[in-house]
RNA sequence: GGGCGGAUAGCUCAAUUGGGAGAGCGCAGCCCUUACAAGGCUGAGGUCACAGGUUCGAUCCCUGUUCCGCCUACCA
């Protein structure tokens, strides 16, 4: 026979979690249905790539989204979690092109509708992983809800959005420089190129005068270029150069002559203070170049795939970018035009998904006008429609909103939206959300779409409804938008949260959520971010396997508010692993002392101080823990029911019911208040560790169950306090902690009773004391106790001065006596320290006169109760002395 | 260049609006006390980065400095 999994020594997480998941799944708990007539709470949740996989990020972001929605479940709400993930457009059609690449071919040779084919064939297969893995973390999402932005449904949405926003102008088509990764052969916007910082080369050229006369020198870091400069800039107020504005240059290594332009924007302390103008392939000289009248010509020397065109020449042409900066500056200085070159800092713009070198290069796009939705995205914040917590990333959500630039939404790719337009041969643009027939202007059936597909952030933006079922009307969506918490991290707060609130704004004429929590990143031990290049990554499915998920859950919970980063190390799991066998041990205490014994029938029938001092202290945390999840302080939610079951139940309720449960009268009330505890604390750290708490609750006696699983049992919040009793167990602990103290610093062995008096400040105390001895002596290893108001101290004897009352231990033969007057020396300075602190402050005009009344009544009372301790002190040390004045003389 | 955040115990970090700083881990001592050694009891350890200012009083508010991190920007 094996051991029941209650009796077991230690929790093991594994097979308990399966059976728990899956009995929830079973059961339908997870869908908002289990309380129908609750409150709507909704969380949509950040859609992680189709092609990702679990990692820490994720993980802390389901868990914190799991424990909000846990929460709201168990206090009566129809709670729902949208799961779904993104098609994440290039990072999908990488990894596709990967595989294919191994079949040494390429997506062109597929062809696009067989390409996209296998595509899906590849997300049919690997696509669930992730979803898998949030499971494993315990995650309640509904998963009949479950949404992928290229459903059906929500491709729809896309399209009925892009044709709405066209017919209003919002969208619309130009030609001009964008962000281009030649790798990935697509536009991107703007947030989608990464600035770093690099060492780089300042080359100077001497750029000849045409008509033979002198050279003007420019500085680049991209020599490449100068073959298709079609000017040079100076500042006209510049009085070296001013004068050359208007003349020609005899572009080196090219048959060109081009002009020397002025334009203001040019820094005169800069370099040489003149800049040569390649408005095909730099922003700033673009700007530069329309400029002037008429406007310098574009010369595209750089092509789509990075390599240079036939327009830099035939000695130039087909070479790569770099290559070509080689060549050019060689050649540059085989005619001695180079003037001299120099290392130079500066920051370049990389592809976000492949970190190839991104080139501007002026191609036809969509854009999206964003400054009108921006503006009613910004109002929707500043007037607290939309909360962000903690409230300092509002700063940076305006800064990037009023400074926003009109967004790239098209890519040259094939995984992914496809833009609904289409042209005719005649000229006709047709924009709609179905494919059209014919040409509305000619009747010809000859269109074609338009080959590129919408930024796959365009779809995320519609998250929020487009899986409520818009653009149809839908019962979720009356009830459940707006929703009610986004959960997400900094780094997309632009690229996503922004844009959420614009669509939202625009399409449902709300805000999409109420309140943003930002949470940290996760980091390493050292603090560095967790990438797959520094190879410093924490699966973590790896340590829900060796610690489970509930301990992983809890750790991550715990440090979640810690600032902005979360240094993860495998220790703290470890650590709360212990936590949760703590947890595990006191359920197993319970049940061996409950079973099959007399439990008293409610909380009337609990009639002893102990236990209505945990009742207390239990309706304290959960009052404590539902303010903090209120406030996303999550960290102080988990640190407060740890602190609550550990140090507060495990350490002094069940060691004070050992005692209780041997009186016979009060046994079954102490049962029922250590079922109720446990049942408390169980339903409170359920959000954090759903499956070991429902493992354990499941083993409560029936009448603690009012469900099927904990998952639908009632949070505990608005429990009464008793301050009574709160009070009573403050002179008790005193008691004990007093004598354990002593033992402690004197070394007296955990096996020797000693003898105890306790003199107390009040009556009040003195009967609490007396009621109380067998915990006293229990908990303090104690033979005797003399209680009493105004004792006489022993003449040999230790002692411990408290707030309510003060301890002796008589220490015959026992103890070193000098020893006792070395602790107590030290005593009397902290004592004496404390004290003449305070009464500097009472004897200060200025602070009795100005501070508040009650502060200095506060000091008042601080001060005589320094008083009183340190005479005391000096009385038993007085008394020790003698002793040992005897001893040396005797 | 602009902006934001951080500097508190050996380590990692807390501290609801200004009134002599807490936790976890670690460390030291003593204990296999029948829920738990993944445990219990006790203890040591901090001029709250630096310099000024406001205040009766500053870890907290203001100014400046140093050192870290991050975001953002077209100085070629």
């Amino acid at each position: 026979m094996t051991e029941p999994e209650s009796r077991k020594k230690s929790y093991e997480p594994g097979a308990i979690e399966q059976k728990w998941y899956d009995f929830w799944l079973e059961k339908g708990l997870f869908k908002p249905e289990v309380n129908p007539s609750g409150k709507p709470y909704c969380i949509v949740i950040p859609p992680p790539n189709v092609t990702g996989q679990l990692h820490m990020g994720h993980a802390l972001n389901a868990t914190l989204q799991d424990v909000l929605v846990r929460w709201k479940r168990m206090k009566g709400h129809r709670a729902l979690w949208i799961p779904g993930t993104d098609h994440a457009g290039i990072a999908t059609q990488n990894v596709v092109e990967r595989q294919i690449a191994k079949e040494k071919k390429d997506r062109h040779q597929l062809g696009r509708e067989e390409f996209i084919n296998r595509v899906w064939k590849w997300r049919s297969e690997y696509g669930g992983r992730i979803i898998h893995q949030l499971k494993k973390m315990g995650a309640s999402c509904d998963w009949s809800r479950e949404r992928f932005t290229l459903d059906e449904g929500l491709s729809l949405a896309v399209r009925t959005v892009f044709v709405k926003l066209y017919e209003e102008g919002l969208i619309y088509r130009s030609t001009r420089l964008i962000n281009w990764c030649p790798r990935c052969l697509t536009a991107l916007s703007d947030l989608e190129v990464e600035h770093e910082e690099e060492e780089g080369v300042l080359t100077y050229i001497r750029y000849p005068l045409a008509g033979g006369k002198g050279h003007l020198v420019v500085a680049t870091t991209r020599p490449e270029t100068m073959l298709g400069d079609t000017g040079v800039a100076v500042n006209p107020a510049d009085e070296r150069y001013s004068e050359l504005i208007g003349r020609k240059i005899d572009l080196p290594l090219t048959c060109r002559q081009i002009p020397i332009v002025g334009d203001a924007a040019v820094e005169m302390e800069f370099g040489t203070g003149a800049v040569k103008v390649t408005p095909a392939h730099d922003f700033n000289d673009e700007e530069i170049a329309k400029r002037q009248n008429p406007a310098l010509p574009s010369v595209t020397v750089i092509g789509a795939d990075g390599k240079m065109t036939g327009q830099a020449g035939p000695r130039y042409a087909g070479l790569d970018r770099y290559e070509c900066r080689r060549l050019v500056v060689e050649d540059l200085k085989k005619l001695g035009l180079i003037e001299k070159e120099e290392k130079y800092g500066h920051s370049i713009g990389h592809c976000y998904r492949c970190k190839t070198v991104i080139e501007p290069l002026a191609t036809p796009q969509w854009y999206v006008k964003i400054e009108p939705l921006a503006r009613e995205a910004i109002k929707a914040v500043r007037e607290g429609r939309v909360r962000i917590i903690p409230e300092g990333w509002e700063n940076s959500y305006f800064a990037w909103m009023e400074n926003i630039r009109d967004w790239c939404i098209s890519r040259q790719i094939w995984w992914g939206h496809r833009i609904p337009v289409w042209y005719c041969g005649c000229g006709q643009t047709v924009v709609s959300t179905e494919t059209p027939m014919k040409c509305p202007l000619c009747g010809s059936t000859e269109l074609k779409q338009d080959p590129d597909v919408l930024d796959t952030w365009f779809s995320s933006a519609l998250w929020p409804f487009s899986t409520l079922g818009w653009p149809q009307m839908s019962e979720d969506m009356s009830s459940f938008y707006p929703t009610d918490a986004l959960v997400t991290a900094f780094d997309i707060l632009f690229f996503w949260v922004a844009r959420m609130i614009m669509m939202g704004l625009k399409f449902m004429g709300d805000v999409p959520f109420r309140d943003v929590y930002i949470h940290a990143l996760v980091r390493d031990e050292e603090g560095q971010k967790m990438s797959k290049s520094k190879g410093n990554v924490v699966d973590p499915l790896l340590i829900v396997d060796k610690y489970g998920a509930d301990a992983f859950r809890f750790t991550l919970a715990a440090f979640a508010a810690q600032g902005r980063d979360i240094k993860f190390s495998e220790e703290r799991v470890k650590g709360y692993r212990h936590f949760i066998n703590k947890l595990w041990n006191a359920a197993k205490f319970i049940s061996m002392n409950t079973e099959d014994r007399a439990v008293a029938d409610g909380k009337h029938g609990v009639t002893d101080l102990p236990s209505r001092w945990i009742l207390s202290r239990l309706a304290g945390a959960a009052q404590e823990i539902n303010e903090a999840l209120e406030q996303y302080r999550f960290n102080d939610a988990a640190n407060r029911a740890y602190q609550f079951l550990w140090r507060e139940f495990c350490d002094w309720y069940i060691e004070l019911a050992k005692t209780g449960l041997e009186n016979v009268e009060q046994a079954p009330g102490v049962r029922w208040s250590l079922l109720q505890a446990l049942d408390g604390i169980l339903r409170l750290l359920h959000p954090f560790m759903p499956f070991v708490t429902e493992e354990i609750w499941q083993t409560l006696p029936g009448t603690f169950r009012e469900g099927e699983s904990i998952m639908t049992a009632v949070y505990p919040s608005g429990l009464p306090q008793d301050a009574e009793a709160e009070e009573g167990m403050e002179a008790v602990i005193e008691a004990i902690t007093g004598i354990r103290n002593i033992r402690g610093e004197l070394n007296v062995q955990p096996g020797a009773r000693v003898k105890v008096l306790i003199n107390a400040w009040s009556e009040e105390t003195v009967r609490t004391v007396l009621a109380h001895l067998p915990y006293i002596k229990r908990l303090a290893g104690a033979e005797s106790i003399i209680v009493g108001k105004g004792l006489q101290a022993p003449q040999k004897a230790a002692v411990n001065v408290m707030s309510r009352l003060e301890v002796y231990v008589p220490v015959e033969g026992l103890v070193d006596v000098k020893a006792e007057l070395e602790r107590l020396g030290k005593e009397l300075r902290k004592t004496e320290d404390e004290l003449s602190f305070c009464m500097r402050k009472l004897m200060d005009q200025d602070f009795v006169s100005r501070a508040p009344g009650q502060v200095v009544a506060k000091e008042q009372a601080k001060s005589r109760e320094l008083e009183g301790r340190k005479s005391n002190i000096e009385d038993s040390m007085n008394r020790l002395k003698s002793i040992f004045q005897e001893a040396e003389n005797g």
